[in-house]
DNA sequence: CTGAAAGCGCTTACAG
DNA sequence: CTGAAAGCGCTTACAG
């Protein structure tokens, strides 16, 4: 039967005994740092197989083990959100930089909404397809939980609280974030604090909805709060209706970075000036924040090492290790351009 | 021995061939399609294997069948990069989209350099972990295409033309877009355009130094052209020394959106107007263009379907299908608020 | 049209 | 300390 491929030929452990002299057995020991083997044999056993270059075949130590190496991560977004939030580019690269440091391999899936969610798990597990997965954007009641419960496939939560279940989770930084925020502008005067949020779908709006009210009753303030689809045209309409009001806000909250740079557009439409008669908070920094005249005030938060935290939890509760405690994740107001005191 | 996970059974095809009456042999004829059954036979044997919700092994398949079902992606982006660049989760979209499609799943490793992805790419070939890889950011005098040649590993390029071997490629909007992005400038009166491009190691940025410096010599305009790392902090840097020079430029082409909006956070301190003093253009369209004020004028393009058309062809590849010829991707010239006729 | 068997390249008890 | 063997769950010639 001809190779359908050429190319350089790819030894097994077959080749590897063959030349050192010993059993499969041996080789498959020593490359896996198994006890059982006098020191010399071991070490001329992997100094063959370094010089031929090998390297396990994925699908036959998968197989054999019953462990394919490989993590999941179904991922619920529209492409078009996706694309505009570095939060997840950035929380990609943490994960990713932890796994493949241990060569674990990364499935990544894109799908339209929860239920092709499930769908991508449960095949999956079906195909032991992946040891263990990722979850983010924990919504509230989400599917996802009691599914990975059942099937028993290891899972860990990037966000919550609420609805976690038995599943390990790691908070964001919401419950600091808004505090942070509220204080920076309870300090500058303001009294009159909106907020245009995400979609209540998510648990981190929850969270957030219900830290903000605390907060703003705490300080004797008040706003509203309108949720959005977290596109910037839903940000530029909430925007436009919060401005519109009565009693106008001296600042706003907005989500994430797109829309706060549509909501400084929409103020600037109106005649607006931000910061002087506008306050302006993202609660996502970004490099966005950054470029846009004025600058944003928002609170930074290092998104690759809270990816990074995650994936490890997930490999220790593969190994059986004990996960570390769900903690908040430090974050830090970054005052810009876009806040300042209420004129009198 | 204790199973280390309980949770629901996962049958196989040994138990399916057992509920169905048939042997195992028949049973992965039926489940593949193959010819070499009866009708009812297969009938029957995919019905037991639906009713029992049965799914392949991954591992055991493409061990036996030497195909691992996964295509790779190495990218040698530094995080930052990645995370404000929507081409890329665009770009991602679409090839997701397509291998998903077909249960082909996604190899994703985020590196650092050329050299580590030259280590994924010997990796995932040594491990028959992938079947085949996807190559973006083609850079002048590429390693990869040699290597991939030498592996017999299959490939397309997400890019090109130049340096690409034997390997099918798929170019960008590089030639369309600059030449559309001049037709608008000199039809706006500017005859001195500039540009703050990507790095030079970059075969896009060749291309388009290339048919931006002819562009220009047919309409009698002239402009500089200054490399930089696609940061914004760098694109401000060289809007600095544009707009600093003798014979300043009338407009500036980025090379992407954020050194765009970097653009004009400069020009606003400097106190020039855009567009009444100076036009700015992205070559990439984003939701960023439409968000700032003034609003962007870009380039818009189908990065999705882009990313899709290049999966298509390596799965094309894969099958031993011909894939399809390089033919750039169309692109369409959005005018915004950000460019001007030139003052007289 | 169907079955029995070998084989993919590993891991892992089990003997010696 | 080392080897021979079974087994992971599929696919695929090869007989009947």
């Amino acid at each position: 039967m001809p190779r359908r491929q050429l190319g350089p030929r790819r030894p097994t452990i077959a080749d590897i005994a063959e030349r050192a002299g010993v059993s499969k057995g041996s080789v498959s020991y020593a490359l896996n740092g198994n006890p059982g083997l006098s020191e010399p044999t071991r070490q001329r056993i992997l100094a063959v197989a370094a010089e031929a270059g090998w390297q396990p075949n994925r699908a036959a130590r998968a197989l054999s083990a019953s462990r394919s190496g490989a993590c999941g991560l179904a991922l619920a977004r529209p492409a078009r959100t996706l694309a505009y939030e570095p939060f997840f580019s950035k929380l990609l690269s943490g994960i990713e930089a932890e796994l493949s440091a241990r060569q674990i391999s990364l499935m990544l899936q894109i799908v339209e909404d929860v239920e092709a969610e499930a769908v991508a798990l449960r095949r999956w597990w079906a195909e032991r397809h992946v040891d263990g997965v990722l979850l983010v954007d924990l919504r509230v009641d989400d599917p996802r939980v009691p599914q990975v419960e059942q099937l028993h496939l290891p899972a860990v939560i990037v966000g919550g609280p609420g609805a976690t279940g038995t599943v390990p989770y790691f908070p964001g930084n919401d419950t600091s974030g808004i505090r942070q925020i509220v204080d920076h502008l309870v300090a500058l005067g303001h009294t009159r604090i909106d907020r245009v949020a995400g979609s209540n779908a998510f648990a981190c709006t929850k969270v957030r909805n219900d830290v903000l009210e605390e907060a703003l009753a705490e300080a004797g303030a008040s706003g509203r709060v309108l949720p959005t689809d977290y596109t910037s045209s839903a940000g530029a309409d909430a925007t436009r209706k919060l401005l519109a009001a009565k009693r106008r806000p001296t600042a706003i909250i907005y989500d994430n970075d797109i829309m706060a740079v549509a909501g400084l557009g929409v103020a600037q439409e109106l005649g607006i000036v931000v910061p002087n008669e506008l306050s302006v908070v993202s609660f996502d920094d970004s490099i966005l924040c950054e470029v846009v005249r004025p600058s944003l005030t928002a609170c930074a938060r290092d998104v690759e090492a809270y990816g990074a935290r995650a994936a490890c939890a997930l490999l220790d509760l593969l190994e059986g290790r004990p996960v570390p405690p769900a903690e908040e994740e430090p974050t830090a107001l970054v005052p810009r351009a876009s806040t300042a005191a209420v004129p009198a």
